[in-house]
DNA sequence: CGGCATCCTTGCCGATACTG
DNA sequence: CAGTATCGGCAAGGATGCCG
């Protein structure tokens, strides 16, 4: 325990690791883009249905962070040539990944809640 | 599937959810608050010896991020009034059990990277 | 050693307007 | 409908210096 076992901190298979916590953690943050995800969560949607999902985002952060999400090939852009032009968005097989690692978040998040708040308000409310 | 279930999206139960996700992924945002825990991960530290483990980090910013995991009460603090002054950093218990999330997102991330970089060049790495 | 105070840069993100 | 273009505020956070 008093091992020097601190060598490996940030540098060796650690960093490796810490690494790709922090590439989820990047990929989850800022304020809409788990929104995003969840709101794909019910379905292949188009871009004014996942707009008004997520009151208050502007089309040029939905536009951002979709794109974004394209990059990671989360989600899938796929556009219909007709008039109204017409887009839709779905989540890639790999974004469908994201389920459990969000659902964990959520578990986490309740059980923090509890510890911040006291247990007793936790039943409370 | 195709039914309105997408009424509950961000009103209702489903909010709450987001809520605590969003708490989650709080916590752990920016460059080094997950830093900060794995390295507490390894056991007790002064602040002097987790600065040493997070080449980068300011002073400052190291003060006010522990001051954040303490206010969430992830992180004990203890001063020895010695010479020269002693404060020693720890996870509590509840600390603790950011284990369980950082390692769920760690093989997120890891999966993640093949997914973004090709199975092929994961193995070759 | 373990910080806090100050200054300053960066870039996130919102508001608004415009296009095909 | 599905975006792009431009402007700009504001807060996170890096650099530096000082203090008990």
């Amino acid at each position: 325990m008093e091992t020097k076992t601190h060598k490996c901190l940030l540098t060796g298979e650690c960093s490796s690791a810490m690494r790709a916590v922090q590439d989820a953690i990047h990929i989850l943050e800022g304020r809409w883009k788990v929104q995003i995800i969840v709101s794909l969560f019910f379905g292949t949607k188009r871009f004014k249905e996942i707009s008004r999902d997520l009151p208050g985002i502007t089309d040029k952060m939905l536009s951002k962070e979709l794109k974004d999400l394209e990059t990671n090939k989360l989600v899938k852009r796929t556009v219909q040539d007709s008039f109204p032009p017409r887009v839709d968005y779905a989540l890639t097989e790999h974004g469908q990944t994201l389920r459990t690692v969000i659902s964990e978040l959520s578990h986490w998040g309740y059980a923090h809640r509890e510890e911040i708040m006291g247990k007793k308000m936790a039943e409370a409310v």
